[in-house]
DNA sequence: TTAATAATGTTATATTATTACATAGTGTTA
DNA sequence: TAACACTATGTAATAATATAACATTATTAA
């Protein structure tokens, strides 16, 4: 089952649900929403959310302890990942930016230590929120 | 209590530890460690972390779930932080880098967001650990 | 076909964080 | 002073997030 397509039976199904939501998912929302799947506790989601992090199909969003879907081919398995947080609406965008992921992987830090990986996270007031 | 020092009791108590400390607490660490003071359950503890993070005193690594104290005048209360994270010996510094900081706080989002904040974490192996 | 590796199923438990409600301290102002 | 708003504290219970441990099955590679 592996071959054709990399994902397990449930990284696929955990994927997919992730993948579909417009908007963050918990750990305990996945749980929930897939138990009719016959994925039915704790350690059956944290183990495929592991597996889709490490290979970059999706992100955990620190800061809400939340998962999305990668949107962006750029952000090259998880090694540069950015985030627009709004703190009213609670929607999450990945930003695909370049410019900002390069400036930001060519960063040395003057203590001498070769970064492998970052996670930004920007919190605002999004445009619709704003009108509102 | 509250005017000379701009901290009462418990946040005293809370930061002085974290202050002291080399590393990252956790807040059932951090508990476990002021019992003695008189400070007994979990929302003694969360409020104080709160009310610290508020005022800038403190900020949380969220990728560990962990509370250092602040130790760049230039994050502006919260409203700019970045982290260097050794993912080998765990130890966490703040990044104090005035034009890492202005870049980030200048970045705007291509869908019109206006950025108040962020946080930014990297990860990589330390000298130190690089060494071994 | 055997062995190594990856994935699954299951139970229990550990860790992190909040709700809810009662009480006490502090600063302001009438 | 008394009345009030506001901040902080104390306490018990519980919610939400995450992992440990162990048995079993599926996949891949030698
Ligand atoms: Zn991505
Ligand atoms: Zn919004
Ligand atoms: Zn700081
Ligand atoms: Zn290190």
């Amino acid at each position: 089952m592996y071959k054709e397509n990399n994902l397990s039976k449930n990284q696929q199904i955990i994927f997919d649900l992730i993948n579909k939501s417009s908007e963050p998912l918990k750990a305990y929302t996945i749980l929930f929403s897939v138990q009719k799947k016959g994925i039915k506790a704790p350690p059956q989601v944290y183990r495929a959310l592991d597996k889709l992090v490490e290979t970059g199909k999706i992100h955990k969003i620190e800061s809400k302890n939340a998962f999305v879907a990668c949107r962006n081919s750029d952000c090259e398995i998880s090694k540069a990942t950015a985030f627009s947080i709004c703190e009213s609406c609670e929607t999450v965008d990945e930003i695909s930016d370049m410019k900002l992921s390069k400036y930001l992987s060519d960063f040395n830090h003057k203590k001498g230590m070769k970064f492998k990986r970052f996670n930004l996270e920007f919190f605002g007031i999004c445009k619709k929120c704003k009108k509102d």
